[in-house]
DNA sequence: TATTGTTATACTCTATAACTATA
DNA sequence: TATAGTTATAGAGTATAACAATA
């Protein structure tokens, strides 16, 4: 049970649409004092974003990342891939099940080491990776740049990949 | 099938316990531009770590969230509390269950509209509250702090919210 | 009719053990 | 003996429909 998709109860919407049963709204301002309830709360809006600007490739942001991966480092195994980005290889069997059906990536016994996998993008996949990259570029972090300024923005990859790096 | 648990490919760490197939580090920089990405992963540290620091207390960062709410809003029932945190009623019942069975809060009928349950926590509860307060500012915060420095933190979290309320 | 809390249920994500085929 | 990919499975987290009691 996550803290998901919370109704911030300080705010106008939330007041304008406090229900009868009580009018005064509930203080939860005192939860974003928290660094990983705001940070659940940030990251749930963002990955809905970008689920929404990418729903023309049908790609979720982990399907994404794979490919971004694949992209950049050709040549490479289902455990190499999946350990880098954190996904334990029996689950990375199904994402890349689908992505293989859909035509997006291949994978191929090597040669060196008949036990291996080594997965490509497709040309449809390199294609469709183009395509999605622009989406998000065009739509997602367009918005992500108008709501906080280029150099905010920076600062705050900067500082979550410290946490993530560091903590 | 989300982005967890990743392995950074270009720190010290990843370089010094690469494995013996192949010698090159894999290229995963460019995923820390996308906003999701390092979101999800600093999320998934600060989570792990805040579970570290209260696990003398076996509470989740929901059940926290929950805890933390009752206390600022006595008086409150299941759905005003569920909602404002973004949790939906079925799932509410089961997380409530689990506190109620270990004395840390109690469900009283409501006088008013005997359909609402009235939600407390106990003082059993309160004191765990309490204590988990502690070990949060005392381990968990303070790492951040010591990570970040006070500004930055500020900086950091308001920028969450900023993007939990307006994206 | 509508709402509160609840049950049942399903789907996703995550995690572990164990199998097979190779090495 | 160990590793790569896979299967089976179990547990969280999240979502919807529908029910009983009450409004």
């Amino acid at each position: 049970m996550a803290v998901s998709r919370p109704i911030a109860a300080g705010t106008a919407r939330a007041r304008r649409s406090a229900k009868a049963s009580s009018e005064a709204p509930l203080l939860a301002d005192h939860l974003s004092q928290y660094l990983g309830y705001s940070l659940k709360r940030a990251q749930l809006r963002i990955f809905d974003d970008f689920m929404r600007c990418v729903a023309p490739l049908q790609l979720t942001p982990a399907q994404f990342s794979v490919m971004l991966l694949l992209e950049k480092n050709p040549g490479r195994n289902q455990t190499e891939i999946a350990t880098t980005l954190g996904i334990l290889k029996p689950n990375f069997v199904a994402l890349l099940d689908d992505l293989e059906k859909r035509g997006l990536c291949l994978r191929v016994r090597s040669v060196n080491d008949r036990r291996s996998h080594i997965l490509a993008l497709t040309e449809k996949g390199a294609a469709a990776l183009v395509r999605a990259k622009k989406l998000i570029a065009a739509k997602h972090e367009a918005r992500l740049r108008a709501l906080l300024g280029d150099d905010k923005r920076a600062l705050l990859l900067s500082m979550l990949e410290t946490i993530a790096r560091d903590f």
